[in-house]
DNA sequence: GTCTATACCGAGATAGAC
DNA sequence: GTCTATCTCGGTATAGAC
């Protein structure tokens, strides 16, 4: 029952916390590389610095520690992602604005591309974490930008929900299509062009 | 050298190509669930009703039965996928019937959604994998439409390339949230409107 | 050409020292 | 709380009988 005033260590919860996050670190390179199954726990404690053992004290197990790392990962990064967005009134700077945003914290980050692969790839095996991705990611795009759509009637779109989808579908199949399934190396197309097209075809009946 | 004229058995090569077909509908089955890194050959050999060895005889090794599986099933399935399209000179049935013959084909068969995940999935681990696919899929997909815009500039599409990337990748964004990343579930929406919406943008410079 | 049996290694998870 | 050492099982791949 002594207080160790003086120790120069730090708190118990602190160094907890700080393992936790080491862990976590160490987790994500191996589980972005090599998928759920590909990973094994030797590498991650290799990777992290510490002990298997230490791993196991602090997570239950493989899939314990792969669900929080997803999850995580996931919550904290896609619920800032739009958090930076000008709601502008223009339509044509808004929807700019949205897409470069996304390509930027995106297409542009390694770490959000392996956590999309990711995410498809295990969606079998663990549903739940597709879900929370869905959730955390594409319903919150998708309610932003059918909402902004309803209430400007003058873009003449009459279903804000699909139209909302095939804008962000489009982000996301570029994406996949030329970042994770190599298309750039294949079938050139940049973004810019992709969004210029895209305010072409939404803003077509406002320009006339 | 005689010549067994009078044998009931199928020839060798018959026999050979029998096998192989055998080994790669079981294959199928347990790498279109379990992903690569998942997949024992004890299951593959279950599955197929052979032995392991016969597979090690068949194939050199689990990397290259991976590789044999995935290169013919790309090819074969998706060079038929629009063959049976017919170019309506009608934009908005040519529209409607591409999207129709990807929904029917792809979004209804679990076999090709899986096969879209797992080249996601494996992306990284095999990058030719994936740039098969996206020369069979995807580039030819594009390809056709873009060379149809080009051909009607009534339509008033000033980036053809563009385009049809958007066409095409609003449906395997759709299919990829709504399928595979299970958005049925929280985020409802109709293959229908989506078909409806994306007529509605393409056709409207037409409509004025 | 196909099977059974096996070699060998690395996986996840745990015991026990400190 | 963290480490080293270890258990046990299932993995890929191969050897040898028929």
């Amino acid at each position: 029952m002594t207080l160790a005033v003086n120790s120069i260590e730090t708190s118990p919860i602190q160094v907890h916390n700080q393992k936790q996050e080491q862990i976590l670190q160490g987790a994500m390179q191996v589980f972005f590389r090599d998928g759920y199954a590909g990973t094994s726990m030797d590498r991650v404690a290799i990777e992290a610095g510490v002990s298997k053992q230490t791993i196991y004290s602090h997570f239950q197990d493989k899939e314990g520690l792969f669900k929080a790392l997803v999850e995580r990962i996931t919550i904290a990064r896609y619920n800032t992602l739009f958090e930076s967005a000008q709601l502008y009134d223009d339509p044509e700077l808004l929807l700019r604005q949205l897409a470069e945003t996304y390509f930027l914290k995106v297409a542009g980050d390694r770490d959000y591309l392996s956590l999309l692969r990711l995410v498809i790839a295990e969606s079998a095996r663990f549903p739940e974490m597709a879900k929370l991705y869905t959730q955390s990611v594409i319903q919150h795009g998708r309610q932003m930008l059918g909402q902004y759509f309803d209430a400007h009637p003058e873009l003449g779109i009459s279903d804000s929900k699909a139209a909302a989808h095939i804008f962000f579908g489009s982000l996301v199949s570029f994406v996949v299509v030329q970042e994770i399934l190599h298309g750039k190396e294949i079938i050139p197309l940049s973004s810019e062009s992709l969004v210029n097209s895209l305010i072409e075809l939404f803003l077509a009946r406002t320009d006339n």
